[in-house]
DNA sequence: AAAAATATTTAAGCTTACTTAAAAATATTT
DNA sequence: AAATATTTTTAAGTAAGCTTAAATATTTTT
């Protein structure tokens, strides 16, 4: 299947859970940046192969097959996104990029060798949740607020959950990574500050910042 | 520039090393997998846009222009052959053909982290060099085989000169990795056997295996 | 409910990267 | 050096994935 078939129901998946199921080839194709009559010709096509289910002038709905399909895209991005946030201080906005690329040319296998080093995460570094191989989404997260821990445990980051830069840019800065680990030093009750201890470095956040970084806790 | 483009100036890099620059559109095609005939097109197409010298039934000439993005992509190529080689076990077979497909997808930012990541390592796994971001490529190797180190020093894994499956088992099976750190216990001048300890494990190598496991001194 | 605006579909056409078949040139064998 | 074999080139054609323009259907506004 080619990188168009791909993205298109990868677009129809993430149309459909946006814009509550606004599909039709419109829509989709502004998000491809295609034009509408490409939409439908491609709709249309990807009907034969069992992917979707075409009406003249209704929504797009993909198949049980054309949904394992963008699962499975997903899947391949949010592992990318996952895998290259940990090794390499790039903006998300970069990683982003690349990962739109990345996903179309991974084998299943290589997916399953990024999990597994990862640890099989359930959420990418957005906090978006991660299918697994057959195509499953944990939809109940574990994880917490920074500003919701207990003084003396020690967390893993599992979310950071923003899109600003600048939030990425101190994260990147204080080692603030995907995985890394945090001793909680002392929860200030009074402002919602929290002193954490990361990398041996002590660091004070306020609540901005301790509403939007996910832990989970230590076992 | 487009896959197909950039995998034919690739083509014609290499057989230009491999078979002494008989870099005719047949031979090209054979390389491909596509007939001759789409080979002579591509030429003609390829030589308008500057990236290689055409003459009808003469060999094809990579101009400066089109060695640059052929060693551009040998570079990517072999950058995530040395990456994945060190993230995860998997074959060199496997490997390789992963990486055929990320090499174009693969920004030049990207490529430089990876580069970075790994230290900017001037061989891949294969032993093969990999180019810089200018497109130069080192030819004098430093490193040594197994056989020539001297005991007591420790040195690092720089190359694994081999394409059998059995040696990167057995690679995989006792830790000898690409980037990974040897201490040479003792050197058997006589049977030509090295002993050497790797993640705590001692091994007895014979010279079959230390004449193509290459390494660095530690300084 | 009719008119106007918007969206979808159809139709025709383009580019890229191939294919096969036949013609022309080059290489090889005898 | 002639005959044969191989390669290269040309020509014509195809599929994928687009485009624009016009026709048709649906939605929204009045």
């Amino acid at each position: 299947m080619s990188v168009a078939i791909e993205n298109f129901v990868k677009a129809i998946y993430k149309n459909g859970k946006r814009d509550n199921n606004d599909t039709k080839p419109g829509n989709i194709a502004k998000e491809l940046g295609i034009s509408n009559a490409a939409a439908t010709d491609m709709a249309k096509k990807l009907a034969t192969k069992d992917l979707l289910n075409y009406k003249k002038y209704q929504e797009l709905k993909l198949t049980d097959k054309g949904t394992k399909m963008a699962l499975n895209v997903v899947r391949k991005h949010r592992l990318w996104e996952a895998l290259l946030f940990k090794l390499f201080d790039m903006s998300l906005h970069d990683i982003h990029r690349e990962a739109e690329l990345l996903e179309h040319q991974t084998s299943d296998l290589l997916a399953n060798k990024i999990s597994e080093y990862l640890g099989n995460p359930k959420f990418d570094p957005h906090g978006d949740p991660i299918p697994n191989e057959d195509g499953e989404i944990t939809t109940t997260d574990t994880s917490i607020p920074l500003s919701n821990t207990e003084e003396g445990k020690t967390y893993t980051i599992s979310r950071l959950m923003s899109d600003d830069k600048e939030f990425f840019d101190f994260c990147a800065q204080n080692g603030l990574k995907y995985g890394n680990s945090i001793l909680i030093s002392k929860q200030f009750s009074k402002n919602k500050m929290t002193q954490i201890l990361i990398n041996n470095n002590t660091i004070l956040l306020n609540q901005d910042f301790t509403s939007i970084i996910y832990v989970n806790e230590q076992d």
